[in-house]
RNA sequence: GCUGAAGUGGUGGAACUGGUAGACACGCAGGACUUAAAAUCCUGUUCCCGUUAAGGGAGUGCGGGUUCGAUUCCCGCCUUCAGUACCA
């Protein structure tokens, strides 16, 4: 016995509970000790053994604790690390806490408790949980994303995307200096890269008279993690976006809060780039078929083609404005005050009372001092002009006055404002902007310097008609950034492009159908169709997501009045909208084949447009047939072609005509990377004049700083905005930008930044030179086993992949993969005990309560009971009577004598009573029965309702298994006896059932098993010590306390059973002579017949057919056939 | 709707490549020990017919098929759970 252990806990201690029934407090208590103090399962890479890396799936340290669900897949992933070290891996088995977060900040809102602080008492209080279970996790490894040390490599990898960009030539990520030197030398149009849509179409000699910001611009349209503004999923109640995958049917995923779309300038990453080697990679891993099946939908990859259709010209967009202007004019004049585009204004009326509401502090002091004539001018607030909402207006002197709150500092924000200036200065007003703070601290200052502005300019009669945008649309720079609805009413669209997967069915084409939200919809629609068109992009709107989502079955839309030519066979046909084509998928427009789509279909039907049948083969009576069968016919020039020629023909005549090409589309959207909260990692970014750069590299970490609240400001910017001289002072003592200070990022990253690399930490969690060493990331490669939920099969498991590709592109990781092999454990769910409380004739609850099997007699109420005091479903009333006082003179009609509870599988939760905590099983039965007893419920990956109820026998094997080393009165006793055929047949049985059962991880099917050997041994009264010292090997995986007590007393040193070597299996133990086959008559069993193993078919037939037992079932028949399979089965057909 | 997984005793579940369906455990019933209870141990426990027994029959969601033989393979249907949803 070492001298560690006699350290850790007296050799006498061990020696008395020793003679002892099974003592598993003292001895589980002692080992976790012992584990801790001598880091037992600390790994080091070694060269000179395999590696394996098993690991679960990042927990956050949530502060309701863990419940009896939440040890499911680390018992496993324990139970597997251990066998792979007896099995000689040198493995990895590391823990950490996923410790950003929002429940953490909500508190802290709350409670106003640092997050710092809460996270700290959650993770401490989860340690203790995990250490309970004796875990054999290298805790030298711990990390946690919320450390400073850990989020300094998030930042880090944050800066190496900032600097790269995806090269589609090459295939991967390159840094961002390889494309600038493409674009000192090529075309931009020739640079094969993925980006934004609007990146400017340059010649090196452009590129080389651009200023530094203009490139700094451009190249932000190419960055693998970039800003810009993006429709987001807003959630008010949270104050922050929320990734596509944090949303569930229009709700928060977490605390169910209402999400809206909004658009914000955002930071996005570019994981559209690894759209399609993120879905080519899964056919490499070993991961369940759902999950992969997940995320391919995720992903969506379509394969199809591009397609224009001219548009007609009748009128064209242009002349259809002016002549919607004098119609206009003619119809009613125009009053003076009237300048909203009236196409957008029932839609801009909304938001311009939505803003009159919410006003910030600077608008409401102005518009105090401005109201009610007070400058002598009359003001208005909130006006729309053509596509926009001024914040005031006095419109008989044209001059709008802007307040800027918010985010107007990046470099959309201020071109977007550039523009808007712009578009106002041609539509004949005059703008002058004013900062929220001039407002609040300056007031009379800047009234007055309206005042002056007012005086000096002259006014406009209020019956003149202003001047409409289209016609001066030519004034306005081409450099847009940001378009507005209105500016692209006056563009001069001459096609609709469609995405099609199916363009071999272009000839049956007879209408197409644009988003109602699509850009072209203002200019395509004719005045006669205006009417129409308008009410249905109103009741659009007003139809919330969930109600579009739930009713798939109306069919609804309106017709533009403008028709669109196809390109292949000239026809003319109608554009529609219809709120069925999403905007945001494709380009918000398809091209409508009735015959062989059945929405279109329905949608024909309805409006009565033709259907053309394009296959011989199709059956179209009824509903669409979307068939590739048969032959093409009124189809042009694919007449009498199959499916596979008709679409390259297609698509060859496309390219011909210039009308399109072949296309694969995804349907994976970049991922939003800012939240607008607290508790998350600073992003390294500091602003220039609204464009961002990188902080320095050896400035990181860039530390999470200070707030006095965790709430957005005052001006609606995130928590980040309050803390105090905040600001990036440019370390270097030279140079441009010396001595500035300038404004951070003030969002923060989002929860998955930190767990999409953090695999890589737990090799060289220590390391403050890199992430993580090359050498170690050489060792350990990737993850081997990776055991978690399925809920994060499109977050977590997807962005993980991108950053792994990302980080093996720029040459810092080995493995294209990050998880090589995946497990998803089942949900634990709830199990509810309910009792029945009698009620009153008037329904009204009386204090008698009924048990479940006579319920039906009573009329009674279901009410929750706490599972904690239910036993096998029978009610504890003692416990029932003190647990409310209410229920102190409850009375009880029972059945035999017991109260018999009602069941319900449901959520586990605390509301429910149903939450079992694994610290209470771990009192009453200890860790090792629980280990095992979670095991025993079922296979890992399914899911089930948690039941306490069959703990007691798997309580009642370890016991048996402590007395296999005991006599009769408790005294250790083994003997050094050889073991006898069957005592080495059990054994051999055992190893080998492990061996299989843990390589396919059927961990309940070795529990039964290992029941099943000691039941074996008990009966053969066998206490032969290396019969048993192997057992001790083989379940130390399992019941890892006891195993380690009974080792050492075994007489083995302390802590080298972890280390020890898995019993080999020898199949010569199994071998039988004889066995006992059984007989079948035409497939049914009839009897069992014991001959020799060493016998041939032929001879066992003769044996049967002598057998009078045997023959009396055939009932004096002659068999037809007798089968035999050697050591299997006799079947006698007749 | 689509995709995926799963339906076996009172319960959790086993049967891995088609070969004794219900292992193992819970629960339940009976018994032993005990003044009694708890704990422990022993026996029985798929259902139906048969007083017990001997024995017989049915049976793995439902209906069919392949096979000497099907929980396992094939076809159709039903149910439950999970994911996804107008994706062109």
């Amino acid at each position: 016995m070492s001298l560690t252990l006699n350290f850790l806990f007296s050799q006498h201690d061990i020696k008395i509970r020793a003679n002892m029934d099974y003592q598993f407090k003292q001895i589980e208590k002692d080992w976790q000790k012992f584990w801790a103090v001598n880091e037992t399962f600390k790994a080091e890479a070694d060269e000179r053994k395999p590696k394996y890396y098993v690991l679960d799936m990042f927990p956050y340290p949530s502060g309701a604790g863990l419940h009896v669900g939440h040890p499911l897949g680390y018992i496993a992933s324990d139970i597997f690390a251990r066998y792979k070290r007896l099995k000689g891996f040198n493995v990895l088995h590391p823990m950490g806490y996923d410790s950003f977060g929002l429940p953490a900040e909500q508190y802290a809102i709350q409670t106003g408790q640092h997050p710092a602080k809460t996270t700290e008492a959650n993770i401490n209080r989860y340690r203790e949980q995990l250490d309970n279970l004796g875990f054999s996790f290298d805790w030298s490894k711990e990390i946690r994303t919320s450390s400073s040390d850990y989020y300094k490599w998030t930042q880090w990898i944050f800066m190496q995307l900032f600097n790269s960009w995806y090269n589609k030539d090459t295939d991967k990520a390159e840094h961002i200096s390889t494309l600038i030197e493409k674009l000192e030398t090529m075309p931009s149009a020739e640079i094969n890269a993925v980006c934004d849509e609007d990146v400017l179409s340059i010649l090196p000699s452009d590129w080389s008279t651009m200023t530094a910001e203009e490139k700094q611009a451009e190249l932000l349209k190419y960055r693998l993690t970039y800003l810009r503004e993006s429709t987001v999923n807003w959630c008010a109640a949270l104050g922050t976006v929320l990734a596509n995958d944090e949303v569930k049917d229009g709700f928060s995923e977490r605390g169910g809060h209402p999400v809206e779309q909004k658009k914000m300038m955002q930071w996005s990453m570019r994981i559209s780039a690894y759209a399609e080697r993120l879905l080519q990679g899964l056919n490499d891993i070993d991961w369940p078929e759902p999950l992969k099946e997940m995320q391919r939908n995720w992903i969506g990859k379509s394969v199809g083609a591009m397609m224009r259709f001219s548009l007609i010209p009748n009128p064209s967009p242009k002349e259809k404005g002016a002549q919607e202007n004098k119609v206009n004019i003619e119809v009613k004049e125009k009053r003076g005050y009237e300048t909203a585009n009236s196409f957008v204004w029932d839609l801009l009326k909304e938001n311009s009372k939505e803003n009159r509401k919410n006003q910030t502090d600077a608008e409401v002091v102005l518009w105090n001092s401005l109201r009610d004539s007070q400058t002598g001018f009359k003001i208005r607030r909130q006006h729309v002009i053509e596509g926009y909402i001024t914040d005031f207006v006095c419109l008989p002197k044209r001059l709008v006055i802007e307040v800027d709150g918010g985010y107007h500092n990046s470099e959309e924000a201020i071109a977007y404002d550039k523009q808007r200036t712009e578009f106002l200065n041609a539509a004949g007003f005059e703008v002058i902007r004013f900062t929220n703070e001039q407002v609040i601290n300056h007031t009379n200052d800047v009234v007055s310097q309206i005042k002056i502005k007012l005086e000096n300019l002259q006014s406009i009669s209020t019956t003149q008609v202003a001047p409409s945008f289209s016609d001066s649309s030519q004034n306005i720079s081409t450099t847009q950034v940001a378009p507005s609805p209105s500016e692209k009413a006056g563009d001069e669209a001459s096609y609709i492009e469609v995405f099609t997967t199916r363009v071999d069915t272009a000839y049956g084409v007879s209408f197409l159908v644009i988003a109602p939200e699509h850009e072209l919809v203002a200019s395509l629609t004719t005045p006669e169709q205006k009417e129409d068109i308008d009410a249905y992009i109103f009741a659009t709107k007003k139809k919330s997501e969930l109600d579009r989502m739930s009713d798939v079955k109306t069919v609804s839309g309106a017709f533009t009045g403008s028709y669109a030519i196809n390109p292949l066979n000239g026809v003319k046909v109608p554009v529609w909208i219809a709120d069925y084509v999403l905007a945001g998928y494709g380009t918000g427009a398809v091209m409508a084949v009735p015959s062989g789509d059945q929405r279109d279909y329905l949608f024909a039907k309805h409006f009565n447009l033709p259907i053309i049948q394009i296959l011989d083969a199709q059956k179209i009576d009824k509903e669409a047939d979307p068939t590739k069968e048969g032959k093409y016919i009124n189809s042009g020039i694919i007449n009498g072609m199959g499916y596979k020629e008709a679409t390259t023909t297609i698509i060859t005549e496309l390219k011909k005509l210039g009308m399109g090409y072949g296309k694969i589309n995804y349907r994976m959207r970049d991922a939003i990377f800012g939240r607008q909260r607290y508790w998350g990692e600073p992003v390294p970014v500091y602003f220039k004049n609204g464009l961002p750069y990188l902080i320095d590299e050896n400035e990181l970490p860039l530390l999470l700083p200070e707030v006095d609240k965790y709430l957005p400001t005052e001006s609606g910017e995130p928590p980040l905005g309050r803390a105090k001289d905040w600001k990036y002072k440019n370390s270097l003592s030279f140079g441009e930008g010396w001595g500035e200070a300038y404004e951070y990022e003030l969002s923060t990253m989002p929860g998955w930044a930190g767990s999409s690399w953090y695999w890589y930490r737990y090799m060289d969690a220590k390391n403050d030179t890199a992430f993580a060493a090359q050498d170690k990331i050489a060792y350990w490669k990737d993850v081997d086993l990776y055991i978690g939920g399925s809920e994060h099969a499109t977050g977590h498991l997807l962005y993980s992949r991108f950053w792994n590709k990302f980080l093996k592109d720029l040459g810092y990781v080995t493995e294209e993969e990050p998880f090589k092999k995946l497990i998803n454990q089942g949900m634990i769910q709830g199990r509810s005990n309910f009792v029945y409380r009698i009620n009153d004739a008037e329904g009204k609850g009386t204090n008698q309560f009924v048990s479940n099997g006579l319920k039906s007699q009573y009329p009674t109420s279901a009410l929750h009971v706490d599972v904690n005091i239910v036993e096998n479903d029978i009610l504890n009333i003692e416990k029932f009577k003190a647990f409310r006082e209410e229920y102190a003179n409850a009375e009880f009609i029972l059945e035999n004598g017991k109260y018999i509870c009602g069941t319900e599988v449901e959520k586990m939760s605390k509301s429910k009573y149903n939450v079992v905590n694994p610290d209470d099983l771990v009192e009453r039965y200890g860790a090792d029965t629980l280990r095992m007893y979670e095991m025993f419920l079922g296979p890992l990956e399914q899911s089930k309702p948690w039941n306490t109820n069959g703990i007691e026998g798997v309580f009642k094997f370890l016991r048996k298994f402590w007395k296999m080393f005991h006599d009769d009165s408790w005294n250790f006793t083994v003997s050094d006896t050889e073991p006898t055929k069957a005592e080495l047949k059990s054994l051999h049985k055992i190893i080998k059932k492990v061996e299989d059962d843990v390589e396919r991880f059927s961990f309940n099917t070795s529990v039964s098993s290992f029941m099943i050997a000691v039941n074996e041994l008990t009966d053969l009264k066998s206490n032969n010590k290396s019969i048993l010292q192997d057992l001790v090997i083989i379940l130390s995986p399992y019941a890892p306390h006891i195993c380690e007590e009974l080792w050492v007393l075994l007489g083995n040193e302390a802590g080298t059973l972890s280390y020890a070597s898995f019993p080999k299996f020898n199949a010569e133990y199994l071998i039988e002579n004889e066995f006992a086959y059984p007989v079948s008559v035409n497939g049914k069993t009839k009897t069992n017949f014991l001959l020799s193993l060493a016998l041939e078919p032929a001879e066992v037939e003769k044996e049967v057919m002598a057998n009078d037992q045997i023959l009396k079932y055939l009932d004096g028949k002659t068999p037809k056939k007798v089968i035999v399979v050697k050591g299997r089965i006799i079947n006698i057909v007749i």
